[in-house]
RNA sequence: GCUGCUGUGGCUCAGUCGGUAGAGCGUCGCAUUGGUAGUGCGGAGGUCACGGGUCCGAUUCCCGUCAGCAGCUCCA
């Protein structure tokens, strides 16, 4: 396939080749333009480039848009790969560029071009009548785009600002064969069926009730779940080194303004009144735990010192915004401040960095990190910016974790290292993240007592490993599909005799198992053992044991155990004991036992 | 919050071009004591999200509210 880029210049590329993938799906937009012009002249182009997966367009239209018109658009892209369209690619002076685009109304394209320098030749590629300006590079023929599908509309501000006009825009995708369309949309199909929201309902872990809305009720399998992972949390917690501590949800007015939440936070926060005074329930649990280090003079023998906390944090979260687990008003966050010197700063970032990576390895996440920097409506010196976003790539340069910057999108009291996880579509979703204060141990006035008798300002770091637990869970749904390991999954083993002449024997194999503190369900239920098989296979369950006549008899279980492929495998008679060894080997870590 | 779409028994979904609703699964009861992906029969269960309007009559049409879905903005 050929590619066409500025200056003429032709490169020849496979589909699988990245920048080809990207020239592609980018021509798919401008056919997709194309045939919205076609059909809808009086409507405006704003904007269209490659996504990650295919392309969307933003347009004005003049009408109120539906999806219903997505096939006939799509009709009309068909028409124009068969014409077969050679791009061609040409320069205009900026002057040039803007009557060009002032004649056509396209203001969108007008406003972007007068923001570009004037001095500038702009590039334009064209295919057939539609011309547009643009950066390049395209496929040097639409007849390449063989299998397209348009795939919803859906409202963008201009310029991503929420104070513009609200455009609509068409996601589409494309492929050079009708085989591979087919192909990636049967992708997108399995990905919908690990939804946590769909698997969270099936399995019973958790509901959303429109009493309460995004804030998730957790039902009994889904609190065993974050029961596990605050489990496996204290237990490395203890391990480096970590006090644990529990402040109060409600705090007063004068409290938030000290930490600077009610002047950039409030519209986040919920507030109530106690006896006329103002407080409000934490957003964050950061006041909290400022306030338990300035509960006692510390001394800089207690330096580090690292206050873990589970809060339980309530935020006004937008109502658009809500999204399962993953978004959610009310939420548990595995906090943790760590109270420092300055020349601790690189090690005890490390150690978070570490240990953050260790807890996603152990669950076979590959995680991406950035770097934000200084927001615009932020607090504190110019210098302890600098000083706390190096002291960040520092430490990370370290111990070699790449990152991506991103410019201006830190917290508003110090910068932050955020650890981003991916959903079961692509989407990625902010889970742990690291941040530097110097601002909040400023503002509450917190002290420690140094070598030298004098007293000292401490460094603080704000920290989560999992993030928003409940945020982790719908992830760790969508990643293991429900199929939870041994260690994490709600019900371990399920127990199915055949008839209800074996109930006894089930109960006592069930004892056995409780006393390893195994986690099981015996199915007493009048049903026939392939039903029971059925719904256990449905409910995920790591192990099934069989009990009948011949089990009775041998004093034995047969197992039947889940395996990667959604199927179950036998695994034959075995003696209990034998079983229980099997379990606790796979548990590897429990951490109950 | 914004744009578009959706809202029918616990779940998944039919249906009503306006005359107050149906299936499968689940649940309950009875029969069946069954060996590796759904045993048979029977019963219960819905003011068709909520409020208003139009109409002789609204679950169906219109408006509003709430909730959900996709995306945008925002964010753990």
């Amino acid at each position: 396939m050929k590619v066409i880029c500025n200056n003429n210049e032709i490169l020849e590329g496979s589909f699988e080749d990245g920048m080809v993938k990207s020239a592609f799906w980018h021509t798919a937009a401008h056919v997709l333009a194309q045939a919205v012009k076609r059909l809808y002249p009086d409507t405006k182009c704003a904007i269209g480039p490659a996504i990650e997966n295919g392309f969307y367009y933003d347009f004005d239209f003049f009408f109120p848009f539906s999806e219903e018109l997505l096939p006939a658009i799509e009709e009309e892209m068909k028409k124009i790969v068969k014409e077969s369209l050679s791009l061609q690619m040409y320069y205009m002076g900026k002057d040039e560029a803007l009557a060009y685009m002032r004649k056509r109304g396209e203001n969108y394209k007008v406003e972007m071009i007068e923001n570009l320098p004037d001095s500038e030749q702009i590039s334009f590629y064209k295919q057939g009548e539609y011309a547009e300006f643009c950066a390049g590079p395209h496929i040097a023929n639409t007849s390449h785009l063989k299998a397209i599908k348009l795939l919803s509309v859906a409202g963008a501000y201009w310029r991503g600002d929420e104070k513009n006009k609200m455009l609509t825009r068409i996601y589409g995708i494309a492929f050079p064969k009708a085989s591979e369309l087919e192909q990636y949309l049967h992708m997108i199909n399995e990905a919908k069926l690990r939804d946590h929201r769909k698997l969270g309902k099936e399995l019973g872990l958790f509901a959303l009730m429109e009493q309460g809305p995004g804030f998730p009720f957790l039902l009994p399998k889904g609190l065993i779940l974050k029961n596990l992972l605050i489990d496996y949390w204290r237990q490395l917690h203890n391990r480096e080194g970590y006090y644990e501590i529990s402040t109060p949800i409600i705090l007063n007015r004068s409290l938030w303004e000290t930490s600077g939440h009610w002047d950039h936070y409030r519209d986040t926060m919920y507030t109530t009144e106690i006896e006329d005074e103002d407080f409000a329930i934490k957003p964050m649990s950061c006041p909290g735990g400022m306030l338990v280090y300035q509960s006692q003079p510390r001394s800089y023998r207690e330096l580090p010192l690292r206050l873990g906390e589970l809060g339980l944090v309530h935020r006004n979260e937008k109502s658009g915004t809500l999204h399962g687990l993953m978004r959610v008003r009310a939420f548990t966050q595995d906090d943790a401040h760590i109270f420092m010197t300055e020349d601790q700063i690189i090690d005890e970032i490390q150690n978070v960095a570490r240990l953050i990576d260790e807890v996603y390895a152990r669950f076979g996440f590959v995680y991406t990190v950035e770097l934000s920097t200084r927001p615009e409506n932020s607090i504190g010196s110019d210098e302890d910016w600098e000083l706390a976003t190096t002291a960040l790539a520092k430490a990370m340069d370290a111990i070699n974790v790449p990152y991506s910057i991103n410019e201006g999108d830190g917290a508003f009291y110090g910068p932050k290292l955020d650890f981003h996880l991916r959903d079961s579509i692509g989407r990625t979703w902010q889970c742990g993240t690291i941040q530097l204060d110097f601002q909040l141990p400023q503002r509450f006035g917190a002290e420690y007592i140094g070598a030298d008798g004098e007293k000292h300002r401490p460094i603080m770091i704000h920290r989560v490993l999992f993030g928003s637990i409940e945020r982790f869970m719908g992830i760790l749904i969508e990643h293991y599909a429900g199929k939870f390991p041994v260690w994490l999954a709600p019900v371990q083993v399920k127990i199915l005799p055949v008839s209800d002449k074996y109930m006894d024997y089930a109960q006592e194999i069930a004892n056995k198992l409780k006393a390893h503190h195994i986690r099981l369900e015996i199915d007493k239920r009048d049903e026939k053992l392939g039903y029971k098989i059925r719904e256990a296979r449905l409910d995920k369950v790591p192990y099934m044991i069989i009990l009948g006549e011949k089990e009775l008899a041998n004093g034995s279980v047969s197992v039947r155990q889940r395996d990667a492929a959604d199927d179950n495998q036998d695994m034959g008679e075995m003696a209990i004991e034998e079983l229980i060894a099997m379990l606790q080997n796979e548990y590897g870590g429990n951490y109950h036992d």
